[in-house]
DNA sequence: CTGTTAGCGCATTCAT
DNA sequence: ATGAATGCGCTAACAG
């Protein structure tokens, strides 16, 4: 394969020259460039971008790190919508974005190392988790650029982009007991994929109520896996309770898909003799049936903005040299309803129509 | 940060000697190897993985291009069942996985132009698509690694695997004909999407009718586009139909999920009033209500079988310098037998059932 | 506007 | 068993 060596012969100009047309540089004449250009066509030659980095000491490589294993992201439509928000905004700035997924918080250490102290990437995007406080920390020491999907401690103030569960939470709560629902089912984040600081939105959900003077049903509580399978077995569970909840609420979409396929084998229509509330909203759940009400999460978006973030600090890194901090930003999600919650289950029982 | 020079003069060694040490070579004294080991401790050092790529000529790394877009790699689960078999492969095998998904096939050339030509990545992994040809065979000539997920051009003999698409049309037909139904509907790959010469299922359902002596429904026929809506807006048109079809059989599963909506919308249960057979068998659609009989794409092996047929290709370029031709590999598809396709919709009509 | 030179950090002959 | 010197292919000071 030809090397800008090679180039430079052909066009009787020096290595230098090459370069300057290559990289766009206008201190170049006009009839110089084209002998160049035409060079550079005869010999199908293509800069190398291992050299290149080498000698600029950039990669335009961003690892994104998830630490719950291949089948967690590639499989969970939320994972990947995140992904997917970050892989568009890396690739319009013309970053690569190379995907590490190991299997638990040991391993994740090992490859934030790899890809970031091997300098295979430019900077990181980490999903929080625990035991990665101390990684982050060092990360801040060393100046070595990372944006975190959540905060990674709790004093955590940049760098980081996270859902406002609380928030959430909050606000499906508020509605559902605007329905006039008092006995709400909840399923919450599985503890062990909180981020560190991360709080649930189940903080929201009792606020909701406290804020009507209402008792918070604790006895509704069940924290979840964000599986479908599990949903659909617990499906039984909120069922079995006398008097059973009049509405479901759970933390993620894919657990939504669960509950309504445990109602439907139980005869249970959502939003006739229950109402159920999704918490993610993603694409694929709005072409199922039937249309889920949803606390929407703005995935794509969290990623997305991850992957900004990063680009900011990178290109101020490489621009001036200079460190950056980001304020960490919280993302508020919305109410999207739809047709499964109508407040009718309610009305039955004020009606008089147990069962 | 350190480098090898600096690791060298702490140890009072040569970096020769601690590029020995890293890269585990046995002529190094145990002495020597201890002092070493510790000022790579004491210093943080790691080596730079690009200088080492520079060196070496190798990056670890492979790229994945697709050339539908983002949309239609994150979020269509066959895709990604591809993609999280190629991906589990590579990175067992300490290489990254560099996924582009241009959105047509002039980006795509020039994705791959800017993945291989520049040596971002030893090899690459290809969608074969319209229009691929030139490309494949200029890689061929050049003798840069490359394995394609279905054939890039009709001659292709090597580095290629594909679903056996035909075969899986048939296994699916001749099993619904046995069942008793002779109209069942079908929806097709869309034309778009078939590799350059990967040929449709449709020629093996042909096959099957033509076997037992039966006319094949040409007026059933649908060419699909992958998504959840378009199956579902056909249901109606398979059920104007008169006679209707008794069985319905579409080339991937989403498309599936688009049926069973529309055929539930009509108040027709899949293994009830009419049969419904699937086309991947993703794992995600095992958790779905009711359970679809499929027929097995075995997406994920197809995805992992390119990585390693690429892997066993970058091996040898790497330890003998010479280039390796793999004989293309076909999949095929295995029938999944669950609940939607029963046979009892042919049993009603036979008895007399008609509505 | 253009060329010379040096060096990014490593691995690797060829010595010893 | 170990070291000195060279170069991978490129860009960037510094000249001119």
């Amino acid at each position: 394969m030809a090397t800008i060596y090679d180039v430079a012969k052909k066009a009787g100009v020096s290595p230098k020259t090459v370069s300057r047309v290559i990289n766009g540089s206008r201190h170049v004449r006009e009839e110089t460039k084209n002998k160049v250009l035409e060079a550079i066509r005869e010999l199908d030659y293509y800069p190398h971008a291992i050299a290149k980095s080498l000698k600029k000491k950039i990669t335009r490589n961003v690892g994104y790190v998830v630490p719950y294993g291949s089948d967690f992201v590639f499989r969970d439509p939320g994972q990947l919508e995140q992904l997917k928000g970050a892989h568009n905004v890396l690739t319009g700035e013309d970053y690569n974005l190379i995907l590490s997924v190991p299997n638990n918080g040991r391993e994740a250490l090992f490859e934030v190392n790899r890809l970031l102290k091997h300098r295979e990437v430019d900077g990181l995007i980490l999903y929080a988790m625990e035991g990665v406080e101390t990684l982050a920390k060092d990360f801040e020491e060393k100046g070595l650029p990372y944006v975190s999907l959540g905060k990674c401690y709790p004093e955590q103030e940049y760098n980081f982009v996270e859902i406002d569960s609380p928030s959430g939470g909050y606000l499906a709560t508020k509605y559902l007991l605007s329905l006039g629902h008092r006995r709400i089912g909840f399923i919450t984040e599985p503890a062990r994929f909180l981020a560190p600081a991360k709080e649930s939105m189940i903080m929201g959900c009792m606020k909701a109520y406290a804020e009507e003077g209402l008792e918070f049903p604790h006895h509704l509580v069940l924290e979840g896996d964000y599986t479908v399978s599990f949903a659909e077995q617990a499906t039984g569970w909120f069922l079995s309770k006398d008097p059973r909840p009049t509405a479901l609420f759970c933390a993620s979409d894919p657990m939504a898909w669960g509950l309504m396929r445990g109602l439907r084998k139980k005869g249970l229509t959502p939003g006739v003799e229950i109402d159920l509330l999704a918490g993610d909203d993603l694409p694929f759940t709005r072409v199922l049936e039937p249309e889920l009400s949803a606390v929407n999460s703005r995935l794509h978006e969290l990623g997305a903005e991850a992957a900004e973030m990063l680009l900011v600090i990178l290109r101020k890194k490489q621009e001036t040299g200079t460190r950056t901090k980001i304020p960490g930003r919280y993302l508020r999600s919305e109410l999207v309803i739809r047709g499964t919650t109508t407040g009718r289950s309610v009305q039955r029982e004020t009606a008089g129509f147990h069962r």
